[in-house]
DNA sequence: AAAACTTTGTTTAACCAATATACAAAGTCT
DNA sequence: AGACTTTGTATATTGGTTAAACAAAGTTTT
């Protein structure tokens, strides 16, 4: 949104850097929120004394000094209030309740049986009620519900189009927000994991990253410069239907050759194919204790899962690459296929900085990411761009 | 980038706004900007008093009344600067002289029959001498130069790797400010098409555009929000290695299927293709004169171009696309294929509000595009985001 | 044609946030 | 004990936006 400048402006600016900066970095002194943001140090008092007055930061008394007045220790407190994270999956609906500084303080997990819209909705509501009531007292309660939803979803919540739950265009968060009178934030899946594993997780801090979701479909979520890339509409990363063989298998989308069809748990729906189970956990199972079978089914997801990275990289060339969604709990058998892909495949040019992991918060990244956006949608993040 | 806010930059933010309001919506009076922006009456008097002592603005004087005191015009001053945009091709350097409007003022025109860099910077630094020579006289001078390479450009104005002319790692931007001493913007020459057809041509004031270049390989210039898109490090676009066949041909990237080997000029190398002559130009008067292999020929381009258009809408979900580069000139051979299949392959829900269009200002499209970033370079754009 | 109303653009005073500077407080080092 | 350092606050200044009043120059109504 293009906003005009006024001197309330600059105060909102001044202090979300100095409100950020804390939350990143803390334990930190007024003197150096005041070096690092290049602000002056009265600026930073006045900021800061707010800050401490809305309680989202507090003082812990004096740390070391260094040859002079011991500085005043502040951080950034994550027990302010809290958040519910949820992600909706084909056949589960996990929730947690995290501070935040996304700690994850209570979880719950339910099975969906199906997708009728009453019915997922009736569960959504049941597993926010029972997080509401477990949540710690707080000065702001809870402040925000984040959704991660297997589909595309537009900047206001509504999930276009959902095909694993067979969702067309359903105002998500106009139901939850008009339930629960709490600001809630819906995000695609991958871009939800994406955000967790940015924060919290295996691409802390990383300028470049992007998150490739392999479950029962695929969808990248694409984090430039340090922020979540959403695209025209906010939907950006629905990767799963690049075609990567042009005359291809034909895909549900109407399209042939979609990578998903390659390097999605969609390859255990083929019947031709010898598999001695058609889910990741128990094919896992069977890897690990050396299935033929299952050991080359990897393999091969594997190597079409670095063919599609691939064209990710020349688009987007990231500085790390982080693999989740179900099949990521298949890293020790994609991994190696995948990274010879990539390596074979990419210019010399983006081998050089090029990290390829796999998530590190496991399933528990989508859902503290999608809690995350719910804290910064209420912490708020204004920025200037030249 | 992130900075600080005092009352300065809110007056920069504020100018810039009121700048840009005029510049794309003169004639216009003190009172409409104040209505637009939202700023205070006051507040853009005294602005645009500081712009027309810069001579960016000119007060035309009065228009009509529409029941009161009669306007001031105001217009924003073309005149009060020129740039050079230039085109960097395999085989042909174009250059333009453009004033801050997008106006061709003057063209050159050069051949070029090798890439050695000293060869090229030296033709480069002849058309740009010639240009200045010819540029009339204005409060500014030259600006800025403007340039547009075929291939990746980071965001120091380092032509990172640029296949089709053999160059790797070349700071064209630092060797041609040490010559001219005149601010320097180097772009990629799909991101530079785009910009042109954005603001002069095709999709102008589009929001989310995608600008398909088509030429000897492929490249893509990504409007986002009105704003070019230039990804991680300045190169977003690179979709011309796109893998589309899995097992496809090798390509000079090491990768296989790469989309350019199907739909760009590269498809002519093939020694199995029966095909009347090898270049774009004899090919179109081919086909404009029923040419069967040429006709045929055009139709396989056409519909693979659309098979990577697919993959590309289904991750940018553009509003418009416009295909230019040199084979835009084939649009009407290529335009019914490409079409079709884009209408086969992608979602339902895509094709709803997705126009597809072929360039509108030819070749003239990146030359002015890329004299247009020197334009924005020269003005400034400051933004707010929240 | 005079009076009333409208619209445009400027002037004025008030406001407010950041800043530089001085200063107070609380430490370390010699 | 005295000199130096570092942290954090208080004060006056600066400079930009704003609301409100006002001046200027129209049109519309009576």
């Amino acid at each position: 949104m293009k906003v005009t400048g006024d001197q309330a402006l600059v105060k909102k600016i001044n202090k979300s850097i100095v409100l950020h900066m804390i939350r990143k970095h803390s334990p930190l002194s007024r003197a150096r929120v005041s070096e690092m943001t290049g602000l002056n140090k009265a600026t930073v008092s006045n900021l800061v004394a707010e800050l401490c007055q809305q309680e989202l930061v507090i003082e812990a008394g004096p740390g070391e000094s260094s040859g002079g007045r011991k500085p005043l220790i502040l951080h950034f407190n994550a027990m302010a209030g809290s958040v519910i994270g949820i992600e909706l999956r084909v056949k589960q609906l996990t929730a947690v309740l995290c501070d935040l500084g996304g700690n994850v303080l209570g979880e719950r997990d339910y099975t969906l049986n199906h997708h009728d819209l009453p019915y997922v909705l009736e569960e959504i509501h049941k597993i926010i009620s029972e997080l509401m009531a477990a949540a710690p007292v707080t000065p702001y309660g809870i402040v925000g519900i984040g959704v991660g939803v297997p589909g595309m979803v537009d900047e206001n919540g509504v999930v276009l189009f959902a095909p694993n739950l067979g969702w067309e265009m359903v105002n998500l968060r106009g139901l939850l927000e008009s339930s629960f009178s709490v600001p809630v934030t819906i995000d695609n899946e991958a871009n939800a994991g994406a955000q967790g594993e940015l924060n919290f997780g295996a691409a802390r801090d990383v300028r470049h990253l992007l998150y490739v979701s392999a479950g029962s479909g695929i969808g990248s979520g694409i984090i430039i410069g340090g922020e979540l890339y959403k695209g025209a509409r906010g939907y950006a990363g629905e990767t799963g239907h690049m075609s990567i063989e042009a005359d291809g298998k034909l895909c549900s989308c109407g399209s042939r050759g979609c990578w998903e069809l390659y390097a999605s748990e969609k390859t255990y729906d083929h019947a031709d194919i010898d598999l001695p189970a058609r889910t990741t956990p128990e094919l896992v199972r069977y890897a690990s204790q050396g299935q033929e079978d299952a050991l080359r089914h990897f393999a091969k997801v594997g190597e079409y899962l670095g063919i599609g990275i691939t064209n990710l990289i020349n688009s987007f060339n990231p500085e790390v690459i982080v693999i989740g969604g179900a099949l990521s709990e298949a890293e020790e058998w994609l991994g190696e296929p995948l990274r010879k892909v990539v390596a074979e495949r990419t210019l010399p040019y983006h081998k050089q900085q090029l990290e390829i992991t796999f998530s590190k918060l496991g399933s528990r990244g989508t859902v503290i990411g999608a809690g995350f956006s719910a804290v910064m949608h209420f912490l708020g993040n204004i920025r200037v761009t030249l």
